[in-house]
DNA sequence: TGCCTTTCATATGTAAAACGTATGATACGG
DNA sequence: CCGTATCATACGTTTTACATATGAAAGGCA
């Protein structure tokens, strides 16, 4: 018993006659005589009642034909799932991303969610050595990080750069400023944004150095949430990825301009280059820049 | 996409490996191996992760196993459901009764019920002409009546034979009886059962004129249950099958014993001889008595 | 590293199954 | 009563699923 033969029998159903269902479906009408002979050997059954010219279902071909119904239409929707998940547009996309890149993701995900409603996702928030050990064991397809990163075998998509900026507790003396020189910020203690094999803070301090001057970093925190929450707090001021200030940023901080310096950071995005990339996560990365060919 | 299709994919799954797959399904490895490919080309989708040795399912081919372990489950149910019916241990029965052999339904569907659970019911009451015509166009399958009766083209077993009894109000003098002679009955107001077409009041009238005597009928009535309320209700007696004062009797009838006189009655179970039985009417008639062959 | 084993893919032949054509049997309608 | 329509049977053809033989490539072990 296989599919072909529920549609066989649903044609017969519903034209109440054999050669009409044989028409209907565009073939000869013994072999569709012979098919339903085959079925109701198959199942031990009588299907229809032949009663001369006409025939009528039985019960059990009421039951059949009934079952075909949803057995077929619910054959379809599997196969159109399937062919979606291919493609793309329905399946599980499982993302990685460090501590100081996750609160970009909700604004991504609401992104592709726009043009990829049936995706769903999973998300893990880890250091470089845990993300890099989820890339490798499959956990996640994809990776966000703060560029420069130490990913070996991976192929890394910058996504927009960003300047910095200095955010401050509305308590601070600083907060009535719009802007600070780099080389002030240096007097004044510092929460630095830090995580283990990710490159902002070195990149923060060789700017500093290269500005003749040594930051006063009084706390090193891998999570910009909480660093957010420490300046909110009147903890001390902090130098944060522009965005970071822009999603996390409320009432009891300040945010003043940085000059005096170009360097800017930008987050990436991150996946193994030989191994295979689904197409949902495919259609995530091509929604912030074309993949390289192999 | 058929459903051995999708069998080969959940043994694929499952073993993790091709080769493994075609072992546990007795079969050589380069077929499935084909039909694997057959379908990712029909489906337009890579199903499993070729790295070399190893094999890993693709999200399609997740979303395929998931689908396919439903798919062959429902088949699986939906054949078995079939085969009850067709053997009589599901479906529906359609049943005709005749006003006076209804009261005794009910206890024969309980009986059957214990045996065939899953069968459901419609049940059709009316009398000897419209019996015929529902058997005629197969809205019941099976009829119970009273004999005699006058269905053509039936076959008819007769059920349990059963004498008659007098019930009376127990207002009545009689009611301090136990039983009383046929002939007796004549000196009384009387409620008989009667419908068009069946013989029951033709065969007791008779059975008086036997004797030499008229009953004194004041009462024509199809309906068993109205007969048993008039007569509680003190109207007159009436002579009933003594099944249907063991079903209906109440406080306020009495039952005396007919004596002096042998007719019985015996409801029947009719179908129509030359057309096709249901597996679960072939079994419903079965419980009270073999069926002839045609 | 090199060899062996394991696993998947390809090629080709064979057996089975589905299908089409031709034809016969039977019932319904004019 | 005959013509037409429908289902069943018989037989040949095509398609397709399967088996065998063999090649390619990757992982395991010395």
């Amino acid at each position: 018993m296989d599919i072909r033969q529920l549609r066989y029998f649903i044609a017969i159903a519903e034209e109440g006659q054999i050669t009409g269902a044989a028409r209907r479906l565009r073939m000869a009408q013994p072999p569709l005589s012979q098919q339903l002979k085959q079925m109701e050997e198959e199942l031990g059954v009588e299907l229809i009642e032949r009663s001369g010219k006409k025939i009528a279902l039985t019960q059990a071909g009421v039951t059949l034909y009934k079952q075909a119904l949803n057995l077929v239409h619910q054959m379809e929707e599997a196969i159109s799932e399937v062919k979606e998940t291919g493609e793309g547009v329905r399946g599980t996309l499982s993302v990685g991303v460090s501590a100081l890149s996750s609160y970009r993701l909700p604004e991504q995900i609401r992104q592709f969610r726009e043009r990829y409603p049936l995706i769903t996702y999973k998300v893990w928030k880890g250091d470089t050595q845990l993300l890099s050990q989820w890339l490798e064991q499959r956990t996640v397809e994809v990776a966000i990080v703060r560029l420069p990163h130490s990913l070996a075998h991976c192929t890394t998509i910058p996504l927009l750069e960003e300047t910095f900026v200095l955010i401050v507790p509305v308590s601070s003396p600083l907060s009535q400023k719009d802007s600070i020189h780099m080389r002030e910020i240096a007097d004044h203690p510092l929460i630095m944004p830090s995580t283990p094999g990710l490159g902002i803070y070195e990149l923060l301090v060789k700017e500093f150095g290269r500005l003749g001057v040594t930051p006063h970093v009084i706390c090193e925190c891998p999570d910009l949430s909480l660093i957010v929450s420490m300046v909110g707090a009147g903890v001390a001021a902090a130098i944060v990825p522009r965005s970071a200030w822009e999603t996390q940023g409320n009432a009891n901080i300040s945010r003043l301009e940085i000059t005096g310096t170009s360097i800017t950071s930008s987050s990436a995005i991150v996946w193994q280059t030989e191994r295979h990339l689904s197409k949902a996560a495919r259609h995530f990365i091509e929604m912030f820049a074309p993949i390289p060919e192999q």
